[in-house]
DNA sequence: TTTGACCTTTGACCAAACTCCAAGGTTTAT
DNA sequence: ATAAACCTTGGAGTTTGGTCAAAGGTCAAA
């Protein structure tokens, strides 16, 4: 069982974070020792690298609180609803990603055709760059 | 020349949005008409649409101002600034879809996985299918 | 010429996701 | 036994990115 300081340090995130994740319903900590400080054991932690991942691709964590409900309790709901749920995640991610390309592919034809050298970029126009292409 | 009203409309943003972005050292109209309405050109078009990708990828309005001061600017820069500029939001972006990717992948594997069908989803944990890899 | 749909500015307000502060209790090392 | 380094709560403040409201000016159609 970990103190907050030792899993926010772990983490790289403020106690502060934490007790926010708690006080919103992301992360409540499994227990709490005899003077009152909270106590997160090895499943806590999952929840949080879980949060912490999430956060990372973009989502809010009102969807991730969602997600963490329907973990929670899917012993009460059916196959075929989380199923459906987390396609449309995939759905959701794949779009992103998409839109990542498009971008990526974007700047990187400007960094191709880019010479380099030390002379005026007047021609590498960014905006230009990503207009184009669809 | 477009009033602010049908620049937000044909781009689905509300015209306090546009006047936000101009404060803010984003887009400024290129021009006023006699009883001081706002006029956007095609350039400023352009540039709207570059704010609107850039941000549906998870850019800042400050990372995004400082792409655009870049581009405004590029003939005072060397090739081989801009160019590193450039190569460094690639690199960024492909983080992103990194972790994008595998967040899918995760997903995507519970979702296979997960029979469908109307019994209890007790198995199908979202936080275990995202535990594993890596 | 007046009604309705535009536009202007200033300034307040909002939600999300923290982040900090104050006042105090706990633990641990010396 | 006392200082340093932790922890508690409650509440206030911050940043980002808008969004709304008030009070008024403009413009086109009937």
């Amino acid at each position: 069982m970990y103190r907050i300081g030792e899993l926010a340090q772990r983490y790289e995130i403020k106690t502060d974070t934490l007790r926010y994740y708690e006080k919103h319903g992301l992360l409540a900590p499994s227990g709490r020792s005899d003077s009152g400080y909270r106590l997160y054991d090895e499943a806590d932690e999952v929840k949080l690298r879980f949060i912490l991942r999430a956060k990372g691709v973009g989502f809010t964590l009102a969807q991730i609180q969602e997600l963490l409900m329907i973990d929670a309790s899917r012993a009460s709901w059916a196959c075929q609803d989380v199923k459906a749920i987390v396609e449309n995640k995939v759905v959701e991610l794949e779009r992103k990603m998409a839109e990542l390309k498009q971008f990526r592919d974007s700047l990187q034809q400007l960094a191709d055709a880019c010479c380099g050298g030390p002379e005026s970029a007047e021609h590498c126009s960014i905006l230009d760059a990503l207009e184009v292409r669809s």
